[in-house]
DNA sequence: GGCTAACGCAACCAGATACTTGCATTTGTT
DNA sequence: AACAAATGCAAGTATCTGGTTGCGTTAGCC
């Protein structure tokens, strides 16, 4: 059971970790950590076209939504992915398409007679 | 066959998608939509503290995220929610989660030699 | 036609956000 | 100790964003 994949934990502040995702470079550093694993500031900032300063703030900003952590190892910080909240954001997302489809439902029925 | 469960149709721009569903205000209203089904702006006003102004430019970034679209009936404009990005994008998390899982397991297999 | 309801357009504004630059601090290495 | 690597802190800035107000326009109703 690596995933969860039923359950009713609804989101505290859906809307803030929405819009930790709606940024371009966010979304990469997502991308990335979830594809190449844990890794430090300087070298995510390799790859990017903005400074390592920047790339900070967005850790930050994605820490704050509970997408990421952080661990020193030495005078590196390492960030690593949470999955939790991506899947907390799936639920969320789940239950909006079947609350809409439950009002399909309505509708059809409302028509249909 | 209401809703897609695979196929890796895979998101132009997701950011701003995400970006979209990060305010508080838009995912009142696309909330609002799904369980109350289409309704028009002054409606979707009525229970907001806002105004009618700023209710109509959040629907407008909504559509422009392809979340919602209008049709005119007499003078007054329904929106309706659409369902479909809101897959493409529980499909681009689950991408990402699925991306994280294999990262964990080559890590653990890294460990365990 | 005249009134009102629902909406569109445009200007304006304060605060948030995405960056940068410059310098200080901690930590591994030789 | 001395140097360099990795990071932290803070100030500053341009642009974006969420919101308002004022007025014009379209469409139903008496």
């Amino acid at each position: 059971m690596s995933r969860p994949s039923a359950a009713t934990g609804h989101l505290a502040h859906p809307a803030p970790l929405f819009a930790a995702l709606g940024d371009e470079t966010r979304l990469a550093l997502v991308n990335r950590l979830s594809a190449e694993g844990p890794q430090s500031i300087t070298r995510l900032t390799a790859g990017s076209a903005i400074t390592r300063q920047a790339v900070t703030k967005h850790l930050q900003t994605l820490a704050e939504a509970g997408l990421v952590h952080d661990s020193r190892r030495g005078r590196e910080r390492i960030w690593t992915l949470d999955a939790h909240q991506l899947d907390e954001a799936r639920l969320y997302l789940d239950q909006i398409a079947q609350h809409w489809d439950e009002a399909l439902d309505r509708l059809r029925r409302f028509v249909e007679e």
